[in-house]
DNA sequence: GATATATACGACATTTTTAATCGTATATAT
DNA sequence: ATATATACGATTAAAAATGTCGTATATATC
C-alpha cells in the first residue's frame, strides 16, 4: 500500500534524464526506454500524457522526441501526481461520497486529517527537487 | 495510487469503535462487522493480526471478543501500518535491492528522499490521534 | 458433557487494479 | 517514397487486493 505507480516512476525517470541534458535537446521514447529498461510503448504513452499536460513538449517525425517545457520548480509533486493519476487520496471516500457505509463510518474525519497531511507534504515538494 | 488497504481501514474502524466504549469491554468481530457493514471473516483476521501484534487482546469462547491492550498514543501510524502491511515504501526498490535496473536507475536517491518524508510524517502521528 | 458461540488460521477463489501489448493513424526529416 | 517518430484507443496479461471456505480450538451456559 501507499505505492506510486510505474507510470509515475517512468515519468520521473524520463524527466530526470531530460533534465540532465541540454534543455533544448530532443529525446525519443525509444532512447529512454532502452537506456533504463522500460517498456517503450508504455513510456511513450506516459510521455504523451505529460505533453498533453504541458509538462513536456513533443516533436513528431524522425529526429523528433520530447523536451521539457514547464518550469519544474513551479510544479508541486501533488499537482504532478494528480495530473498523471487523478485526485490524490488514501481512501476513495475522500472524493467519492458514494460509500456504502456513509453515515456509519466512524473514521472519515480522522482519515481526512491524515490525507490532508499527505497532500500538504506533496504540495510542498517540487518536481525540480526530484529530477535535478 | 498511494492508497491504504481495506485491512488498515477496517483495523482503524475497529479500534475507533473499541475506543468509544469502556476500555475493558469485549467487542466481537461480528458486532463490529454488522455495525459497519464489513465482511466479518476479513475483519476477524485483521483483529487476530492486531492481537498477535499486541495492539489488542483476544478472549475466546462465547461472550469473548477483543479489547484494546496497547497505549495507542505510543504507537505511531508508521509502526501501525508496518505491523499490518509490512515495510512502508512508495517504491519496492526502497527495500528490495533486486531491481533489474540496479545501476541504471536515476531516481533512486530522490525517491528515497520523498519516501523518508512520508515515513517521517506517519512517524509523527499516533494511532490515538486517528481513533480518539 | 452436549451445545452454542467465539477466536484462530491456512487455503482457495474472486475481483479489481496495474502493467504491458497490439493495431492503426499521423507527422516529417531524408 | 521511405523510415522513423509521436498519438492513442482497444485489448490482453499480470499482479495485488479483497473476500470466502473449511476446519480447529477455546469456553460459557444449560
Amino acid at each position: 500500500m501507499l505505492k506510486i505507480t510505474r507510470k509515475v516512476e517512468y515519468a520521473l525517470i524520463a524527466l530526470r534524464h531530460m533534465q540532465s541534458n541540454p534543455l533544448d535537446k530532443l529525446t525519443s521514447a525509444k532512447e529512454i526506454a532502452t537506456l533504463y529498461g522500460i517498456p517503450q510503448q508504455l513510456l511513450a504513452k506516459t510521455l504523451q500524457q505529460m505533453a498533453r499536460d504541458g509538462i513536456i513538449e513533443a516533436v513528431q517525425g524522425p529526429a523528433g522526441g520530447y523536451r521539457i517545457l514547464a518550469k519544474l520548480d513551479r510544479i508541486s509533486l501533488k499537482d504532478f501526481f494528480e495530473k498523471l493519476e487523478g485526485p490524490l487520496g488514501m481512501m476513495d471516500c475522500y472524493f467519492d461520497s458514494d460509500c456504502i457505509q456513509i453515515g456509519a463510518c466512524n473514521i472519515r474525519i480522522p482519515i481526512q486529517r491524515i490525507n490532508d497531511n499527505m497532500r500538504n507534504m506533496f504540495a510542498q515538494m517540487t518536481l525540480q527537487e526530484v529530477t535535478q
